[in-house]
This record gives C-alpha cells, sequence and structure tokens, in this order.
DNA sequence: CGGAGGATTGATTGTTATCAACGGTGGTGG
DNA sequence: CCACCACCGTTGATAACAATCAATCCTCCG
C-alpha cells in the first residue's frame, strides 16, 4: 500500500470521486489504497470469487473473453478515471490485465458498496460510466462484425491519436500527428478481432499509400488524416 | 394510451418495479402508459433528441447499429422485464425496433429520473440490469469476433432453446425440444454478424446432420442437444 | 390462381486465417 | 563492448471460410 492524498491525485475530479467533496471523500480516502500492477499482470480473473473495485490511476487495461479451445478477444479497455469491478454483484465475468505499467485505486467490496449507498450521487455517477461502456461495447460490436480488417485498423488509428494526441507531437500546428501506440500487435488484433499478421499488412500497405508513417515499431505518424478517415468508412 | 394496473402486470415483479412496494408504486403508475408497437415498427432512432424510457411488458425488440453504407448490427435485443432508456443521459445512441409486436410500459424521461432520484432501491436494480447488458454485449463480442458461422448458429439455438423452451413442446419428458424462432432468418444474421445465405445453410446443415429437424421456417426441433452444445464449442 | 417476400441452393470470388520463414531489436551475460 | 538469444514484427504462400451474385423454390396472402 502507498500512501495517498485524495486531494492531489491525478483523477480526483475525472473518476467517480468527483461526485464528493472533500469532506465527504474522507469515507473513500479511508477505504482505499493505491496498488500497482506491472505490464501484463493480471488484476482479476475471469470466475474470481473475489471481486476488484476500484479507478484506474495511471496506466491502461484491458478486459478479456476466451473460448474453451484459447481464441481471445478483448472486450474493453481501461484508461485513467475508468472504474473497474461491480459493485452488489459476484464474481467476476471477465479476466483484468495491464496493458502497461498502471496504478489503481482499490477498494474493498462491501465497505465499498456501503459508501455508494450512502453517496446517491456516486452511484449515480458509476451508472452513468456504466451506460457509457455498454454504449462503447456496443460501437465495438458493430466493428467487430461488420467491418473489414483495412476500416478497422483505420478506426482504431484514429482513436488512439483522439486518445494519445494530447500527450503526442506535431511538426507544426496542423501537420502530421505523432504519437505511440500503447500497444503491441498482438493486442491490436486481440482488440480488433484480427490476427497478427493482418494487423501487420493492413499497417504496412497504410505505409506503403503514404497515409501514415512508422518510425518506430510503436510509434505512429498519421500523414494524411483525410484519406485515413475515408479508409475508417 | 392504455389503461392498466401495476397490480395485475405480467413483469410486476421481475422489472424495475419489482423494488417499489404496492404503496410506491403509485408514483410509477401515475407518469406510466402502455404503448403499443407492431412487428417491424421503430421505438426509437439512432440520434433522437427525445428519448424513450421503459419496461418492455411482451414481445420482442432489437437494438441496432449500422455503418455508414448500410451495414447493420444487432447489438443488443430486449424482452420482457428488460428496461429501454437511458435516464440521466440525453439523446438515443441506437435504434430500438420491435421484432415483433409488443406492448412497452413508457415514462416520459424527466419524471421518471425525478422517480429514480427519490427511490435508490429502483436505482439499485437498474445499476444491476445495465451491469448485466454490458457483461452480455462483452460476451456477444467474443462470439462476433472469434466464433465461426458453425459455432454462431448452434449457439444462437441453444440461446433461443432455453428462452422459448419454457412455452415449447417436448413430445415426452425427455424427448427432442420444438420450439418457435422469433427471428427470421434476416434477424438472426444480423444478430450474429452473418449474412441471411450463410444462416440458412448452417441450418440445413444442421438437419442434414440429424441434430435438428426443422418442421416450419420458424421452427426448430432438438434433436441431438449434445452434439449441439458440441459444435457450439 | 397469382404474386411477393422469404428461404434455399449453387457457383464463384474475395478476404482473412493459417502455416512458414525470415528480419530486426533490445536485453543480458560473457 | 560485443555476441547471442528471445521476442516481436514483417513478408510470402496457401487454404479455408464466408460473402457475393444468381437462380429457383416455398409459403402465405390476397
Amino acid at each position: 500500500m502507498t500512501q495517498h492524498h485524495c486531494a492531489d491525485c491525478s483523477v480526483r475530479k475525472l473518476s467517480l470521486c468527483g461526485t464528493l467533496d472533500d469532506r465527504e471523500i474522507a469515507d473513500l480516502r479511508a477505504i482505499g489504497r493505491r496498488q500497482q500492477f506491472r505490464k501484463g499482470e493480471a488484476v482479476a480473473w475471469a470466475g474470481d470469487e473475489r471481486m476488484v473495485c476500484g479507478n484506474v490511476l495511471s496506466g491502461a487495461l484491458k478486459l478479456s473473453a476466451s473460448t474453451g479451445d484459447g481464441r481471445e478477444q478483448t472486450v474493453g479497455t481501461l484508461y485513467p478515471s475508468d472504474f473497474v469491478g461491480r459493485p452488489f454483484e459476484r464474481g467476476e465475468h471477465f479476466t483484468v490485465t495491464a496493458l502497461s505499467d498502471s496504478e489503481l485505486c482499490v477498494f474493498p467490496q462491501r465497505p465499498f458498496e456501503d459508501l455508494l449507498e450512502r453517496h446517491a450521487k456516486m452511484e449515480r455517477q458509476l451508472l452513468r460510466q456504466t451506460f457509457a461502456a455498454l454504449d462503447d461495447a456496443r460501437k465495438q460490436m458493430l466493428t467487430l462484425a461488420r467491418r473489414s480488417a483495412t476500416e478497422k485498423v483505420a478506426g482504431f488509428l484514429l482513436d488512439m491519436a483522439a486518445r494519445e494526441g494530447g500527450k503526442a507531437a506535431r511538426a507544426t500546428a496542423n501537420g502530421p500527428l505523432t504519437f505511440d501506440l500503447p500497444l503491441n500487435r498482438g493486442q491490436i488484433a486481440d482488440l480488433l478481432g484480427l490476427t497478427i499478421e493482418t494487423v501487420s499488412r493492413q499497417l504496412t500497405k497504410l505505409k506503403a499509400d503514404g497515409i501514415v508513417a512508422l518510425p518506430g515499431v510503436r510509434a505512429v505518424t498519421i500523414r494524411d488524416e483525410a484519406r485515413l478517415r475515408a479508409r475508417a468508412g
């Protein structure tokens, strides 16, 4: 456990906590503890009795499901300020894994449930975030089922550009945007319902067509956003 | 509007309403009205400003998303006691259509939100149902992205058998189960991320292999559940 | 009886998975 | 500091699966 103060928490105003004022948050502070996970480390396993509840502070995590014979699909991703867990439910349904080194602010389930009961605003916010996650999942269903590999990869790069764009560099004010992917090829394939080879080929094609540059294995430069959007459909 | 009494409502104990006692439900009764939709009729359109909130009383509905060029995917289905709508949010994200003649108990959004605020138990139940819908969506993502047409169709028939099994007929106590599909081939294809032709061929194959019989175009008899499960993976 | 919509079946194509080999890179230990 | 190894990514050849295009065939209605 890491000592911490909610006052200087990086997601204080963005996560569920944002619904509590500085006095109310003391309750939450009392039961939360910061926990670190290294890249690749599992936070929870599908079928676990014990449930993790908490806010993501930094890093990135994935939720994944798999078939009996080992085919795997990433069914959700978690970024800072996102909430993990299922208060009022028992048993994890999906495996949660850190995609990069990550820190969570975790709460024991029962005390956290009590706290939700006492703070309707926080429960309301959890409902809103759950609605948003459901909408995301459903949008992704359309992509997984109906879009081509080309559309999937182009759309993925645009999503990542939007997410990573803040930290990223532009050569000039409106020039090409460069950023690092937080995922390797295999993780991209898991997310898009493709194979590693297909993802690699699609990226190579985008590069060959001058739409992106790949200055490093994790780095991407978007050279022609309009054409990238056209390919995303 | 249809006159109604909550006391004899078919989903009184199953839906959100089940969290309210007979005195509390008067508030809900006051703002709800029953509304009928015919097969194929749209209940709401993606992008609508105005939001429908309500409980499904009878029938079946689908939520669907589509790409710019018209490819469509069913991203969720609604059955009696399920809730439609997004209290505390603005704007529909998906199109809601009646798959068969359906009846809903609909509430104007604002008064319904007020009611949720006054009845924490009902909001809790909405949260639980939303968690369940999210889990369903994520399970379906695995199917859409990673399972073969054979597995999809076999799994679909098992799901339907479980759902329709109650109303259905068995020749003998443990004999083959026969039931009617509430969906036509095109709707099954939309749900599974396949084409009509592929669904038809998979069903023909299951019939040829003696695993199911197709006594009518909407009827299915499961003759060998074990082998059907094996194909579902 | 005729027509329309849905379902089936067939032929073919196209996309993506699979299998296989090779290339690059970063880390570790000699 | 360099060499080697392991892992990740790329590229190529091939195969499999499902989509597409096209032609009937039912079945339910009017």
